[in-house]
DNA sequence: ACCTGAACACCGTTCAAGT
DNA sequence: ACCTGAACACCGTTCAAGT
């Protein structure tokens, strides 16, 4: 493990303890047992940190099933979207202002639009089912986090996994409809 | 009006300008020509001013019309959040993070609650649809103000209405499919 | 009523210098 | 390769004192 990957875990470490408003590159490097400075040997800024957490919460999510019809991977690819922000506190805010274009994100959300249009979606129609499903987990996931403590109870966790499927099947029907 | 509303109305006008990140205390103190703590006479912390704010956001906006079929109130009360976001820069940010518990926001909720219920959805399934509709509603224009810049152009602008009314449209058949 | 002056405990960031 | 020491230009907030 590279001193970046143990500046990066101790910064998502940190991140679950305080949340994104407390966390400070001075936090950090106190946790570290270093001066500020040094963190600029590993990462160029705050910012950079900041993306290379967001990249380590999307990569260390597991793999999305490909399997079922195309309603089973909307499922699939919205769940996990919403179970990747959930690992960490505050995951989903961080996910928005700071998810940098990549390569990996990219080809994720075209394979995404592909399994839309597979359905039998035309071009417009599969941007923008995909569109209103990814707005739908941010806004669901977004709003939880900030109104819920961190870690969520077990319980309340699993209410509002239910919540968000039921409102995911909404979009779903509505798709569907779109279909005919 | 009050001094107090003036630097509300400096602390709005300051927003468009340099966005929620970079509205500091300070900056607001040195635009009203004065010093940081002078600012402390008029609101309790920043925290306060924020909230104020978004009191304004939302209090400043057009009364939503009543009229029409459930659907058509949907349409309505979601067009209404959109613009009320978007008449400040991270409008959609401010507001997730820094809404206070209100009356007047809890009675507008109720009232949508009710439309929808009025419309046939038994209570769980009112709240619901209204949270379905809310999280899209805020999951899409927070995407959008922190990729767009400030102001939109008015092409931009027109074409983000569209794409947003299309997505609310799913949503609205969605729940018109669980009426039956 | 409103503001100044001055302070306090913080931020992110840079950079020469050390090991 | 990694870190220290020291600085720079910032933050939010408090409070006695002035008008």
């Amino acid at each position: 493990m590279s001193r970046r990957d143990e500046v990066l875990q101790a910064a998502l470490d940190l991140l679950d303890e305080v949340g994104l408003d407390a966390l400070t590159t001075r936090r950090l490097a106190e946790r570290l047992g270093v001066r500020p400075g040094a963190l600029y040997r590993h990462f160029d800024s705050k910012r950079a940190l900041l993306e290379a957490m967001v990249q380590h919460l999307l990569t260390s999510a597991p793999e999305t099933q490909v399997a079922g019809d195309w309603a089973q991977q909307v499922r699939a690819v919205a769940g996990a979207g919403r179970a990747a922000m959930l690992t960490r506190r505050d995951g989903a805010r961080l996910l928005v202002s700071h998810l940098a274009p990549s390569e990996a994100a990219r080809a994720g959300w075209e394979r995404f639009v592909g399994v839309l249009r597979g359905a039998g979606l035309d071009e417009p129609g599969a941007l923008l089912a995909a569109d209103t499903v990814f707005s739908y987990v941010n806004g669901f996931t977004i709003e939880e986090q900030t109104r819920d403590g961190f870690p969520q109870t077990a319980e309340r966790r699993a209410w509002r996994d239910q919540v968000f499927q039921a409102g995911l099947e909404l979009i779903v029907a509505g798709i569907r409809t779109s279909l005919s």
